[in-house]
DNA sequence: AACACGGGGGG
DNA sequence: CCCCCAGTGTT
C-alpha cells in the first residue's frame, strides 16, 4: 500500500475536530490558514472562534474598520496578516463578487496569500490538485527520505515542493495535505517524534536509519540583539494618558503604543524619551518617575521597555512620525490594540490603580 | 538570497 | 535559554 493511502486511512480515523474543519466554506478555510501562518493550532482556535463571531462573512469583514480588525487580531502577532486580510476581504467582496478564486494562480494575486496558503485554500476548499509545503510537511518529508541537506536553503525547499507535487493524492488533495500537516503536528513532531504511532513508519527512511532526531537539518540562527526602549506615559490635567498609533508599515504596524523609542548607544533613558517625543509628536516633556519595566522578546531582537511618567512642558501633540494620537482615560485603553509589551505596562497600571483604594 | 515580521509553548 | 510554529512581502 502507498504511504498516501495509509496516511489518509489514519487521518479518516483520527483527524482532530478543529473548528475550521466543520465545513469547506472558503471564507473559513482562508481565515484559518492566514491565522495558522507561523502560529500553532492551539493558539489560533480561540481567535478563530471570536473572529468568526465578529465577522461571519467575508462581506462583514470587508465592511469593518481596520482598527476593529486589528483589535480582534491583538496578541496574535504578525499584524501585516490582519491588514492584508482586510484588503483581501475588500477585494473579494467588492471586485470578485464575494467569491474566492479557485486556482493557485488566482489566489496568489491576493494580499497575504503566498504559495503555501494558495495551495491550502485551493486544495481544501475547492478540491484542486494543488500541493502545499509548510514546516510540518518539510519535517515529514525530510524524515521520510532521510534528507541530509539543509532545508533552510531555497534550492532544497524547491526540491521539497517538487516532491509535494509528485506525491500529491489526486482524488483527495485537501484531506491528504491536511493529513500530512496533522501527522507533523501530532506524531512526527520536531522533538520526540512518536514513531510507534506513525501510520507510515514502514515508509520512513529516517526511522530505518534511526536518524529521526537529526532530521530535518537546519542551520542554527544567530543570537538576537538587545535594546533598551523608553516609553512615555504622558498625563494631562484631566487624568488622561497620551497614546500614539504606529505607522501602518513595519513592526506592530497600525497598533497603538505609549510613545517612545530605542535608546542610542550611551544615551540616558530620559534623554532618549524627550528626543523621541519631540521627533514623533513635536512635544517637549518633563520626564518624571520610572513607572514600570517590562521585558519582551520579538523574533529578531529583545527589548527592555522602561515606562516613565511624563507631563507636557510645551507644545501640543502633532502627528509627525505617528499615524494618529489620542488622549484617553485609563478605562478606555482596552478599546485600542497594543503589542504585548505595552499590554504588560497597562496591566501594571491596572494593578497599581487597584492598590490606591 | 536575505531579512523583517509577534507571540506563545515546550524542553 | 533555546527552538519551533499550517509563511509572506520586501529589498
Amino acid at each position: 500500500m502507498t504511504f498516501q493511502t495509509e496516511l489518509l486511512q489514519w487521518y479518516d480515523r483520527f483527524a482532530a475536530p478543529l473548528p475550521w474543519r466543520t465545513t469547506a466554506d472558503p471564507y473559513r478555510v482562508w481565515l484559518s490558514e492566514i491565522m495558522l501562518q507561523q502560529t500553532q493550532v492551539e493558539t489560533v482556535i480561540p481567535y478563530f472562534e471570536r473572529f468568526l463571531a465578529a465577522y461571519p462573512t467575508v462581506q462583514a469583514l470587508a465592511d469593518a474598520p481596520l482598527d476593529d480588525v486589528l483589535k480582534q487580531w491583538e496578541g496574535l502577532g504578525y499584524y501585516s496578516r490582519a491588514r492584508n486580510l482586510h484588503r483581501t476581504a475588500q477585494r473579494v467582496a467588492h471586485d470578485l463578487n464575494g467569491q474566492f478564486p479557485h486556482t493557485v494562480d488566482g489566489l496568489l494575486k491576493l494580499p497575504g496569500i503566498g504559495r503555501y496558503t494558495a495551495g491550502a485554500i485551493s486544495s481544501i476548499a475547492f478540491g484542486q490538485a494543488a500541493p502545499l509545503l509548510d514546516g510540518n510537511v518539510i519535517r515529514v518529508f525530510a524524515r521520510l527520505t532521510d534528507l541530509p541537506d539543509d532545508v533552510t536553503q531555497a534550492a532544497v525547499k524547491d526540491r521539497l515542493w517538487d516532491l509535494a507535487e509528485e506525491w500529491l493524492h489526486p482524488e483527495r488533495p485537501g484531506d491528504y495535505n491536511q493529513a500530512l500537516m496533522e501527522l507533523g503536528r501530532v506524531v512526527c513532531k520536531p522533538r520526540h517524534p512518536v514513531c510507534a504511532d506513525c501510520p507510515i513508519q514502514a515508509h520512513c527512511q529516517a526511522f530505518a536509519h534511526s536518524t529521526q532526531a537529526e532530521r530535518p537539518v537546519k542551520t542554527p540562527r544567530p543570537g538576537t540583539p538587545h535594546y533598551d526602549v523608553a516609553a512615555g506615559m504622558v498625563w494631562d490635567e484631566a487624568g488622561r494618558v497620551l497614546i500614539a498609533q504606529r505607522p501602518l508599515d513595519g513592526l506592530l504596524g497600525g497598533l497603538w503604543e505609549f510613545p517612545g523609542g530605542k535608546a542610542e548607544a550611551g544615551e540616558e533613558l530620559p534623554d532618549c524619551l524627550r528626543r523621541e517625543l519631540q521627533e514623533e509628536l513635536g512635544i517637549e516633556v518633563e520626564v518624571g518617575e520610572l513607572f514600570t519595566v517590562v521585558q519582551h522578546a520579538f523574533t529578531h531582537f529583545r527589548i527592555t521597555l522602561h515606562a516613565f511618567t511624563c507631563r507636557i512642558a510645551q507644545g501640543e501633540p502633532r502627528a509627525l512620525e505617528v499615524r494618529d494620537w489620542k488622549w484617553v482615560l485609563p478605562d478606555e485603553l482596552s478599546q485600542y490594540s497594543f503589542g504585548k509589551a505595552d499590554r504588560d505596562v497597562i496591566k501594571a497600571l491596572e494593578s497599581r490603580r487597584g492598590m490606591l483604594f
